[in-house]
RNA sequence: GCUCUCGUAGCUCAGUGGAUUAGAGCGCUUGCUUGCGGAGCAAUAGGUCGCAGGUUCGAGUCCUGCCGGGAGCACCA
């Protein structure tokens, strides 16, 4: 916001030492900690480093160099329009603005900006974030909400930022699992399904642990059951084929139960405000996958070892003249000549950058995968796919359960929509308590916002590296560093200007040229810092990064709510400029909720 | 065996080179409602930053080795 002051005094600073030969290291400026007071900060430690090297200050200590560069150039800076003082401490040269300027700049900026405060200048680039990539024929769980809400949120940092941004998923509708399902819900169960979409979806979760008991090879089988069990996966295998070859009853039944997954998933993907772009299926890249095979082979980039009862292959390393195992051999296709997982990531890669015209591409996918990743992505380069290097994947934790790794094959899940349900049970209690005063109608539409605001802040103020010990009293804790927390500093803020309304003071004109308290300065610091934070989170694939801010600036507003009075101030002005402010941070922190996918109520 | 990842306060986590005392939340202890919502504010206690070397004027942060947890490594997705 004082981009024009700090390119000024920069400019005086290389002129500096350029005139007097100093060797200046890069100007990396900062905000200066906690003073009381605005401004920006710069080092010449560097500096110094880098004329100890030269041989240059008779072996001054570099501290002590710092500090005597620092004290020069404020020297020779003098005095800037718009700057209240310079000041070298400890090899930091420290510029600091006029208060009530400043104070004045940043609430301007958010209110004039309102929605678009903290965004980003458009760039040409298009990223593509793909997302939500569950099986279909299982039901949502725990696992995949982080998945999808780390997609969404960094999708609409990305867009904020300034990017195109389309977001993709990819749900896996093909394979071995899914037509256990199929194979079990055939045989035992036709249409006993229940009617429910989510019941639907969670009793295919049961059956499919029941197939895959009955599958399971028991100690101590009778010869009875063992022949049973073999006749079972007969059956399994027998449908898999008839899939393949494309039989027609086993393709309806496919479609149908499919379609269950589907409608489930698009359901809970309205519950968390995410609007998918464009839908890749594996059953779709299935054919084309085969097609790049085919012609890796005649490229000789993979080895068709089928003849010999072996797969297709890829030797990543030897391609790549490594000695240790690196990227490995990866196996691009079955004896039988059916794909797999990385076959279809190939084509799913083509069509993005092909069909789509992306300049990036963002898989979310959990950090299990992240051989399975560099190997399609350099099996990509080695084809001569220039756009391999414009792949990234995301990796993160993975949820786990107090009682170990989830497991549909053990029926040990958490399902999102029990979480989601409890969620709202919790909320409702509270309500039931704290809100009286709000009609009970309104109040189930709130204790969504709050539940689901819980439950997304506590999926993402943790790193994408770690994995989450997902505990359902700390996901749906509403106390300290939660959801509800920000939300609650967005719905006090509303409520003072709520209750301004009628009072004729209502955001008139006002100045900041009185003395500011600690909280007042704090919080308009922390909302001076949104844009960078965006851009940040965006360039550094952090959600993280937001989410920590979002509890800062909510903290910062906190304080000031309890330390300073708005309403009850006498003097208009600074009654006015306090109004102002209250109104900026409200929008600074719906801004940061949005950002985060969570929902900011006017009342709670 | 190889590759990746994590190891910071009792617990859950921030902090990827520079400003005397390494930060939050939970939990513990203690204050705060004749104040705009107490889902809050303020304060106290609590740390050999896994270990050992190295690079640097300066390392929780970068490099190497080791120890410990987790994951992945040919026809699952």
């Amino acid at each position: 916001m004082f981009q024009k002051e700090q390119q000024l005094i920069e400019d005086k600073v290389k002129e500096f030492c350029k005139a007097n030969d100093i060797a200046l290291a890069e100007l990396k400026w900062q905000p200066i900690p906690f003073s009381g007071e605005w401004g920006f900060a710069t080092s010449f430690f560097q500096t110094a480093a880098n004329e100890a090297k030269l041989g240059k200050g008779n072996k001054v200590p570099v501290p002590q160099k710092a500090q005597e560069i620092a004290e020069q150039v404020k020297v020779q800076i003098g005095s800037v329009a718009g700057i209240s003082h310079i000041e070298a401490v400890k090899g930091y040269l420290n510029v600091y603005f006029k208060t009530s300027e400043y104070a004045q700049r940043v609430v301007d900026e958010v209110l004039t900006n309102g929605a678009n405060f903290g965004k980003g200048a458009a760039k040409t680039e298009t990223v593509m974030v793909e997302y939500a990539q569950p099986n279909t024929h299982h039901s949502f769980h725990i696992g995949h909400a982080r998945n999808t809400i780390l997609g969404e949120v960094l999708a609409r940092l990305v867009e904020f930022a300034g990017y195109k941004t389309i977001r993709a998923s990819y749900p896996g509708d093909l394979g071995l699992g899914v037509i256990t399902v199929m194979w079990t819900y055939d045989k035992f169960y036709k249409r006993q399904e229940p009617a429910g979409v989510h019941e639907r979806g969670q009793w295919m979760l049961k059956i499919y642990a029941e197939a895959t008991a009955l599958l399971e090879k028991k100690e101590n089988e009778t010869p009875e059951q063992t022949a049973q069990r073999e006749a079972y996966e007969a059956e399994r295998r027998e449908m898999y084929r008839k899939w393949d070859t494309g039989d027609e009853y086993v393709r309806e039944l496919w479609r149908v139960t499919r379609e269950w997954s589907l409608e489930e998933l698009r359901d809970i993907l309205h519950m968390l405000d995410v609007n998918i772009d464009v839908w890749f299926y594996e059953s779709e890249v299935d054919e084309p996958s085969k097609a790049i095979i085919k012609e890796l082979i005649e490229r000789k980039i993979a080895d068709d070892e089928r003849a010999q009862g072996g797969p297709v292959i890829v030797k990543i390393d030897e391609k790549l003249g490594l000695t240790k195992d690196k990227y490995r051999t990866a196996v691009v296709l079955r004896n039988d000549g059916t794909s797999l997982y990385l076959t279809k990531d190939l084509a799913l890669a083509k069509d993005k950058f092909e069909k789509y015209h992306v300049d990036r591409s963002i898989y979310v996918v959990d950090f299990r995968q992240s051989l399975h990743f560099q190997q399609a992505f350099k099996i990509l380069e080695l084809w001569g796919f220039k756009q391999a290097e414009k792949c990234y994947h995301l990796s993160y934790g993975y949820v786990t359960l107090p009682e170990g790794v989830m497991s549909a094959r053990k029926g040990r899940v958490t399902l999102f929509k029990e979480v989601y349900d409890e969620a709202i049970k919790r909320v409702l209690s509270v309500e039931a308590e704290k809100s009286v005063d709000i009609p009970a109608e309104e109040r189930e539409k709130i204790a969504t916002q709050i539940g689901l605001g819980a439950l997304v802040y506590s999926m993402l103020c943790v790193d994408n590296n770690k994995d989450i010990v997902f505990d359902i009293n700390e996901a749906l804790s509403f106390d300290g560093k939660t959801g509800p927390y920000i939300q609650n500093a967005h719905v006090r803020a509303n409520s003072i200007l709520k209750k301004s309304k009628g009072q004729k003071s209502d955001l008139g004109p006002s100045t900041f040229d009185y003395e500011l308290t600690k909280q007042e300065i704090e919080l308009i610091e922390q909302m001076s810092q949104f844009p960078q934070k965006v851009e940040q989170a965006a360039e550094e694939y952090r959600p993280l990064i937001m989410a920590m801010y979002a509890y800062d600036l909510a903290n910062a507003f906190h304080s000031f709510y309890h330390a300073v009075p708005v309403l009850q101030t006498e003097d208009e002005n600074v009654k006015n400029a306090r109004l102002r402010l209250v109104a900026a941070a409200k929008q600074a922190i719906a801004n940061a909720l949005r950002l985060l996918d969570i929902q900011a109520p006017e009342v709670m």
